[in-house]
DNA sequence: TCTGTCCGGTGATTCCAGTCACAGCCCGGG
DNA sequence: CCCGGGCTGTGACTGGAATCACCGGACAGA
């Protein structure tokens, strides 16, 4: 059956979709199978919340196809954004793991599948494969290097500038050879991810354009000007 | 015999010196036994560094008695300060299990024992006892929730004033019955912590004072208004 | 005891980015 | 087709923090 959202119908949605470093990769088969037997699919739209800041950890989310935001705010409303997950990505992992609230709220920008994995389920099939347990350690590692990342981006640049620039030099790498790439954000989101307003965001967009070291047709962004970023950066 | 900076003994200095929920706490006997086999333990005077930010991890270090900094730096010369280390932390573990470069560095602020563990000898202990895979798991989430709430520091308030206060109110909690504790630590790296200039955390302590938030007297620190400070926290 | 160094306090100045306000745009839905 | 809501661009203003500069005090070491 076809699904909305022009994606693939939800059977094609297994559980190691993309990127051989996961955690749920090079399997043996009767893992796989095992995580295939408690795993539930679903399909979520744009904007869609898979879990919310401070709920009690209910299981994790491996997002199959299309992206999400994770992001934590305070009271007063003022929102940062850690991490754009994509396909492959494991969601709500540390919370799972160590029973802490989620830290974060995960919602769609791009809708897409998730394998949904209740925690219970999760700790069971932890305890039956010992093999795991490596591999969920270097996952840990490597949300606390993301999370990291965010540190010094907020924490070792001064000016909005720098952060912008160091933002953009982090998307581009690799992909489609290419050295463009359809920005799917808005600027507010971007604000919240370098730790500014909307409307610096925007001015900035002017400045690089005008300084020719961006250039933007419709939603297709090209660096043209990747020293002239660098030299911004200093770090 | 005695040692420097009137520390107790190295004998005295065992794995697990403090924290019953750290990585290395109620193991087995064997290996536990183990454990003090494959560390060394040495005697770190103030300022001495454990490690720099970009090494090539070569183990971790369990800090016994005394206070490490873990900071990165920009190439600009800026400085952040993610955390202050105490007495049982468990500092460059994620390196090590990893295998990434250290990515802070760690330099002791109060003179102290740590017992070193090479990477070698701790993978191996790591994979002759999976009892601590948990442990391990455990440890490293409690690692990224400590960045997250850098990160929450630095991106999600925006005067220096909240900062100051949410640090504040950050230590205080327990610690001994007392509402006050001694401040060890410079403005400077005061600063550092919360992204910010000294003369700017120099000028809060003076507000702060001025409006009978804190109180200052020699090295030790009282919270005269808690709810005030709170106040200022919104988050 | 003297001296150099590190740390803490404070003033003056500058300027950047947050805030407010508003207008145009794109796009989707009725 | 037009309407409306979310996104984007830009101008004016201003407040607050970084920066620069300097001083005095504490302390360690010669």
């Amino acid at each position: 059956m076809p699904s909305p959202y022009g994606l693939n119908i939800l059977d094609d949605c297994v559980i190691c979709p993309v990127r051989e470093e996961r955690l749920f990769c090079n399997l043996s088969a009767s893992a796989v199978q095992k995580l295939n037997e408690i795993k539930s699919t679903a399909v979520y739209p744009k904007s869609a919340v898979l879990f919310i800041e401070g709920q009690r950890p209910r299981g994790v989310f491996i997002l199959c196809t299309g992206k999400a935001k994770l992001s934590t705010s305070s009271s007063e409303g003022k929102t940062i954004i850690t991490k754009i997950s994509e396909a492959g990505d494991v969601l709500g992992l540390n919370a799972a793991v160590s029973n802490h609230p989620y830290e974060v709220t995960a919602e769609m920008i791009e809708p897409g599948q998730a394998n949904f994995i209740s925690r219970d389920a999760l700790l069971q099939f932890l305890r039956e494969n010992g093999e795991v347990a490596l591999r969920l350690a270097e996952q840990l590692s490597r949300n606390y290097y993301v999370a990291f990342e965010a540190i010094r981006m907020l924490g070792l640049s001064t000016s909005p500038a720098e952060k912008f620039a160091k933002l953009l030099l982090s998307w581009e790498w690799g992909k489609n050879g290419d050295d463009q790439i359809r920005l799917t954000l808005t600027h507010e989101e971007i604000a919240e991810m370098i730790g500014t307003t909307r409307e610096t965001v925007s001015r900035l967009f002017s400045d690089f354009k005008k300084k020719q070291l961006v250039q933007i047709k419709g939603s297709l962004l090209t660096i043209r000007n990747k020293p002239g970023l660098e030299k911004l950066v200093h770090s």
